[in-house]
DNA sequence: CGTAGCCTTGACCGCCCTCAAATTATGTGG
DNA sequence: CCACATAATTTGAGGGCGGTCAAGGCTACG
């Protein structure tokens, strides 16, 4: 499992054997086992390291005072959570165990070491970062403008092509180790309702969520009803690293042919010029 | 405007005297004005400059093959826009003017000249832009579990605040230059349901939406019935620059007390330690 | 074999969508 | 200033999706 993940990684950010064999030496030793439906981090609380889950599944959520637990991500193997947190930011969410899991305890410490002497590893762990937020701009949009339907389907497929990453899944299905009360959670729905949209999409020969595991019988179908576009799923080569990456670095931002020098640049009024045509004022819906 | 809105940005990161002074030249030399409903960025686009936007509203949105027009952000003045595309990322979705609105562009070569001599200046425009993220992760809990009056009350609690932080608006009120189907696209509803809901708003004598004018009758029950939280719009004094700032800057990694040396750091299982209550597994829903 | 957690199923209902039409701003040219 | 066109908002009727409450079945595990 160690491997599969540190390759992944690596599609982010390529490592040297050197670094590579740091994250390798990290994972062996600083692993933890979770057991399910642990809090690993509270809102507030300063992270005094971060984790890199290996194995099992965890999530970013919040707790309401009506009692809802909206799920703001699923984490998944090889995915990070508590960078922000272990560089400076308080946390403005809980982290929890949604199976038993494993992951890899980098401490504070430990990234700083890492970012003097192999700045690429951490740069791809951003970059995994960076796809999470990624993911959520594209739950608000899902959790906003379709049905229940669309959201499990959208959900599967997501979370199909994340897994398939670490080799824990097919298009044809693998085991997510979710209850349908997180999965409610997550879309945005209630468990009742889940059940029942689990049913439907069994009934219509596409998909069938039962023990845990997922199998897909019509993957195209799947993603059709889906609306999948698996593009905000792709870490566009080093662009995700330079998206997190502070502009002051000036190694990220080319340089360009030189400005005109003076205050303000002859900016060409592009949107303009380029009368573009304007947002169909209201169109109609579905 | 232009001081309002720069002071505004002084708040993210002080600035000196002179970077000030830079941001004020440009301010008043790259100044643009675009008319309401015009396509700024389109999703795909490799921008070459971002936006300042010094009055008027713009929205980050997409546009979908069922005609839905989700609106993942709304910018208010003292907002930037085109920040990541101008480094380097391309755009994975639209920026469109709601309003009539000016916006100051800073090019490309700006930004990199910026970034070499001020990088406070640099720090406080992606200070602004985390901040829009951490609006975003917010919206996705609104929109994901409440109903359509809490949807609106909260959103008009964000842009008052946020508002206010350019002189726009008091907790009375302000004016929004946004039509209903703006607010429908922005909570995840139809125009129609806006307008009753509004009318529901009006009804309990909370607050009224006419005109483009917003005026709370009752701020304190606003904010009862939104469940509005404004913590997640203060900017935790520096700590939003660190959370977009790449940690191998290492001048924001403090080093800590040193590490224990060797591979695999002492890192207490902190969560198994601390035995700590397991998340309600299925809570009773309001 | 009993208990607890998870899932399913049914009945009921309310929120919100859809379609459609009327009404009220807003803007433009005469 | 009025006539007209367009955009924005309001209102009504009807219906479906998804929530709520509650009971019963299934699985796992001690």
């Amino acid at each position: 499992m160690i491997d599969t993940v540190i390759e992944r990684i690596e599609e982010f950010s390529p490592l040297d054997a050197l670094s590579r064999k740091e994250l390798q030496v990290a994972c062996l030793g600083g692993r933890q086992l979770f057991r399910p439906r642990q809090v690993l981090f509270r809102p507030g609380e300063q992270a005094t390291a971060s984790y890199l889950l290996l194995d099992g599944f965890a999530c970013r959520h919040l707790v309401l005072k009506n009692g809802k637990r909206p799920i703001t991500g699923l984490l998944l193997p090889g995915d990070i959570f508590g960078m922000r947190s272990a560089v400076s930011q308080p946390y403005d969410h809980a982290v929890s165990s949604l199976s038993q899991l494993h992951a890899v305890c980098l401490s504070r410490a430990t990234l700083s070491r890492w970012s003097e002497r192999w700045p690429a590893l951490i740069d791809a762990l951003w970059s995994t970062r960076a796809l999470q937020s990624s993911i959520q701009a594209k739950w608000l949009v899902i959790v906003g403008s379709s049905s229940a339907l669309e959201r499990l389907a959208h959900l599967f497929c997501e979370l199909l092509v994340r897994l398939q990453a670490v080799g824990l899944a097919t298009e044809d299905g693998g085991t997510l180790p979710l209850t349908q009360a997180d999965l409610a959670d997550a879309a945005g729905l209630t468990p009742v309702h889940v059940s029942r949209t689990l049913a439907r999409l069994s009934g219509l020969g596409i998909a069938t969520f039962r023990y845990n595991q997922l199998s897909v019988q019509d993957p195209e179908q799947l993603r059709r009803v889906a609306g999948f576009d698996p593009g905000y799923l792709l870490q566009p080569a080093n662009a995700a690293v330079s998206q997190i990456r502070c502009a002051s670095d000036t190694s990220y931002v080319t340089p360009a042919p030189e400005p005109p020098a003076g205050g303000a640049d002859a900016c060409a009024p592009r949107a303009l010029l380029a009368k573009r045509t304007p947002i169909p004022s209201r169109p109609k819906r579905s």
